[in-house]
DNA sequence: AAGATTTGACCGAG
DNA sequence: CTCGGTCAAATCTT
């Protein structure tokens, strides 16, 4: 069996998942966004699956081996409204309040690679860190990273980044709250051709060393990484279905290249398109290979691929990452094009 | 000088 | 008390 063969059956499979997932939320408790949201991903597996047919599948080959996983913990929404995380960070002049305290509920998303590329590759947004713990029962240090537009728009988002134990070239990821900034309009600038290429590498060298001063000024890169990304404390249903993103970031000493998932800030009232700046399908065709673990949860979807690819030159994932695979024109991939 | 990261201190929860 | 998350002064980078 070729490759193509493997992407089209795991889109094939992923819809058959994916289906299945739908069923799962098709009770009350569920919400209409993430029904919409499963209903999207199976259109568009099945939507690939058939383009695949049709065009012979030859873009899909170099993609990167992910496994995307959506975890939905709807317990921890609890009481309260959505605006109490809004109010309890606003109170950032008063004594430093517990999220643990707020309401939430959970949305999950985890991703795993085995392949990575080259250098600087960011999620879409500017982030500021802002600490670094260790973490008990953890062999690595977890960083703190929040949204650089924190206090010139009040954007609250935050995320973490921590090494996984179990495998070192797996990373997770957790997004906190949505982005309220504009940067939005700064990517759509990279991805025009009318901006300079200087322009954009000087955009993407900032990135890079606010993401990681060391290594990358020493020019070194950790390939085959691989990562989780989770999304939590969203305080609105709107916000579940993140953008995909990757993204380099240091933590223990090391460079990663992360996809990661950023609430979208975007109104999914524009399009569908807009909402998801690169399909379900397309992600679900990241899911190649591995099964990821994902204990902390009993509501577990996974959806990957029955089937294996070995991991990939880099040459190649990083012939992926130059845009062989259309990505849709806003996707923020487009900033890899200047990567190298 | 401005803006970033580093890192120990601090806080609240358990 | 410990632990995770954040603050903020010191330091570094541009």
């Amino acid at each position: 069996m070729d490759r193509e063969q493997m992407v089209l059956i795991n889109e094939l499979t992923q819809g058959k998942e994916l289906a299945k997932q739908l069923r799962k939320h098709l009770n009350p408790s569920s919400s209409k966004e993430t029904r919409e949201f499963l209903l999207q991903k199976i259109l568009g597996s099945y939507e690939k699956a058939l383009s695949m047919l049709n065009c012979g599948a030859s873009s899909m080959v170099h993609e990167p081996n992910l496994n995307i996983t959506i975890l939905e913990t709807p317990s921890s929404f609890a009481n309260g409204s959505p605006r109490s995380e809004d109010s309890d960070l606003d109170c950032k002049d008063h004594v430093f309040k517990k999220r643990k305290t707020m309401p939430r509920w959970s949305e999950q998303v985890k991703v795993c690679s085995r392949t990575g590329v080259e250098g600087s590759l960011n999620d879409g947004y500017c982030w500021r860190k802002y600490g670094q713990k260790d973490i008990l029962g953890a062999n690595h240090p977890r960083g703190y990273f929040r949204c650089t537009h924190r206090h010139a728009q009040g954007c609250l988002a935050t995320k973490q980044v921590q090494k996984s134990d179990e495998d070192p070239s797996i990373f997770e990821v957790t997004y906190r709250g949505r982005h309220t900034c504009s940067q939005n309009s700064q990517l759509a600038a990279m991805a025009s051709p009318s901006v300079s290429k200087e322009k954009k590498n000087h955009y993407l060298k900032q990135r890079e060393q606010e993401e990681n001063p060391k290594q990358s000024q020493e020019g070194m890169f950790n390939f085959g990484a691989g990562f989780k990304v989770k999304t939590e404390d969203l305080d609105n249903r709107e916000d579940i279905f993140p953008s995909f993103n990757f993204s380099e970031t240091s933590i223990d000493g090391e460079n990663y290249f992360m996809g990661s998932f950023s609430p979208a800030f975007i109104s999914p009232a524009t399009s569908e398109s807009n909402y998801f700046p690169v399909s379900p399908s397309r992600m679900n065709n990241f899911g190649l290979g591995h099964s990821v673990q994902t204990p902390e949860s009993d509501f577990t979807d996974i959806i990957s691929a029955p089937t294996s690819l070995t991991n990939s030159p880099i040459g190649e994932d990083f012939d992926f990452s130059l845009g062989k695979v259309d990505f849709q024109s806003n996707f923020q991939f487009d900033n890899l094009e200047f990567f190298s």
